[in-house]
DNA sequence: CATATTCACGAAAACGGTTTCGTGTTGATA
DNA sequence: TATCAACACGAAACCGTTTTCGTGAATATG
């Protein structure tokens, strides 16, 4: 087991001092040619590397950027978390990843765990429970001690930091204006609760696209679920029996894929009897069947600009506290669910 | 912008030397009551936290673990990363991710840069490239130096160290005598190239299990795709209108899910006239149209062993070379496309 | 009263680098 | 020959901890 070579190996070594080493390896002028090679060489045949942690702790940089998010088995912040580490690597940073399981608790540890060295910033997407508590203490406490954070998709007001999010409401809005081009005239929301404030946003849209047209919101044409990413129960069924829907803006895939399969089991002829516009344009959409129109939110895209708002807040000198908002417009992308 | 706080900080102010303060701060016994009280009053007062690199740098432990997986936009990947996550949380561990892109130049340069210091150990599964390389030698020059390693799922015979993997071989070979039993003649097989080890495991188990019941390979029953994500061209829609195919076993999801729906067009009912069974038990087959029996990998439970494995080998003492390979057995999930 | 213990704390080295500043040697210049 | 700059290198501080060892003062012991 070849242990690790050290400057002062080398040093000890070729009969020279620590400092010598470490100018020569870096091309200083200070040094003469001859010793120069002499210790670049013993250095390249020992296979010397520095070591990374003497380094952060010598110039407070870590090269680490930290990314929370709720969430990793899930085909959005995958995607943003892909934009993330491709832009990271080529400005030379690593991604340390926490993921808060939707608990504010967990978001706080995390955040502080790496606060304390570990890393140079922070990429974040809030835990629905933050959003539920309206609680953003650690956020403000991170930019007091300056340390530089983005936020992306699920956001606040409360925090002054640099954001990066789809336009969530317009998503919506266009996909219901489509449902209503369509010339459908029973438009259903299916959604979660109103803190998240995706969800939130996703409602609004559908609220306004409606106003336009002077329909009034039917509260049955609403339903509300709990859980983000789970369908259990037979909401959804009693849902769809019910009403004589004809089209349904849902706030993810999933509950657009499940809803599907129930109208399909109902009779419902899709995109004949009843259209679907689902959200997050993920793996689902392109391989359900019928395949699923469904707003597109440019995860990736949103990882790089989050992470190069990050890494140039982290390697600006002078601390003028100007934050950005990065809106990205989000796309619809035409598939068997609708008529096109 | 306050600061953050240093033990030399706190000597200052208290006129007491650095060591008192670290001391203290440990509630060493050398300490009297009373300075113990005062600063630790003062640093509890300033939320005082110890910085994480000067630690490392000291007992040259870093608490990170660094994972390099091929892709992370993959169901199958993030499972596992959960797995680890949760375990290596629970140990205090926080893990850093590189994404290899199935690229061995980037499975190598991810190694080296993390391998200077800034993890303890590694868990990795390797890219395509490297498989079909061949080539190996940063993961021995890793074990070399002492840095453990936990391959997973994507391992190689050619390194020795610790690894966990399914039996993908049996989970194949159990897929198609279920559908031997359920009377099925025709099994087709739908895979990659045999470079990558997983591909490969799961035709051996294909094979196995038709040699078993004295069933001659037909090769015109064997399509073998190039890219693992994607079903581009029509290789697919030849390869089904061309055969009396009763049956299909896909290495993966992508693969069934297309399978099933280009069937369908062909007019096959699923599964009275075809049955469908697949690898990669993730969101597609439980949310597909009809449901995907699939063979399922247990990504989660991969992750906390492989977790376990390393840290295990991080915290122990004494390096006796002694390695571990763990196979988990697969479970075959009944779903709608296949006769149960 | 002299010596041995205990107590409470500080000095300093160490982890592995970077960087500033000082210094002895060389050759050129006056 | 005395002076000076350039050259090539080393000493030491520093980043923020931990930890060993030493030491002065207070107390206990003979």
């Amino acid at each position: 087991m070849k242990q690790k070579i050290t400057l002062k190996h080398i040093a000890r070594e070729l009969e020279v001092s620590i400092s010598t080493v470490s100018k020569a390896l870096k091309n200083s002028e200070e040094i003469s040619r001859d010793t120069k090679e002499k210790i670049q060489a013993f250095a390249k045949l020992y296979n010397y590397k520095p070591n990374n942690i003497a380094i952060s702790l010598k110039n407070k940089r870590t090269k680490n950027i930290g990314v929370i998010i709720p969430d990793i088995v899930h085909h959005f912040f995958t995607t943003v978390f892909r934009g993330i580490e491709k832009f990271a690597n080529t400005k030379g940073y690593n991604v340390i990843v926490c993921v808060s399981d939707e608990s504010f608790d967990k978001e706080v540890i995390n955040m502080e765990i790496l606060a304390n060295g570990s890393v140079d910033g922070f990429i974040m997407s809030l835990s629905s429970e933050t959003q539920l508590k309206n609680d953003y203490n650690h956020l403000k406490e991170l930019i007091e001690q300056g340390i530089p954070l983005v936020l992306f998709d699920r956001v606040t007001d409360a925090v002054e930091c640099d954001k990066v999010l789809i336009n969530d409401k317009d998503g919506a809005y266009r996909a219901v204006k489509k449902l209503l081009e369509n010339g459908r005239k029973k438009i259903a929301l299916v959604a979660t609760e109103d803190y998240l404030s995706v969800s939130k946003n996703r409602s609004d849209g559908y609220f306004q696209a409606l106003k336009e047209q002077n329909i009034k919101i039917d509260k049955n044409l609403i339903l509300r679920l709990p859980s983000m990413n789970s369908v259990e129960g037979n909401e959804m069924e009693e849902f769809f029996k019910n009403e004589k829907i004809d089209a349904v803006l849902c706030v993810n895939e999933i509950y657009a894929i499940h809803g599907m399969r129930i109208a399909q089991r109902l009779g419902y002829k899709i995109p004949e009897d009843i259209e679907f516009i689902g959200f997050t344009d993920g793996i689902l959409s392109k391989f359900s069947n019928p395949t699923l129109t469904s707003v597109a939110q440019h995860g990736e895209k949103m990882g790089e600009i989050a992470a190069e708002m990050l890494i140039e807040k982290i390697e600006i000198e002078n601390d003028v506290e100007t934050y950005r908002t990065e809106v990205l417009e989000p796309t619809i992308m035409e598939r068997e669910s609708t008529i096109n």
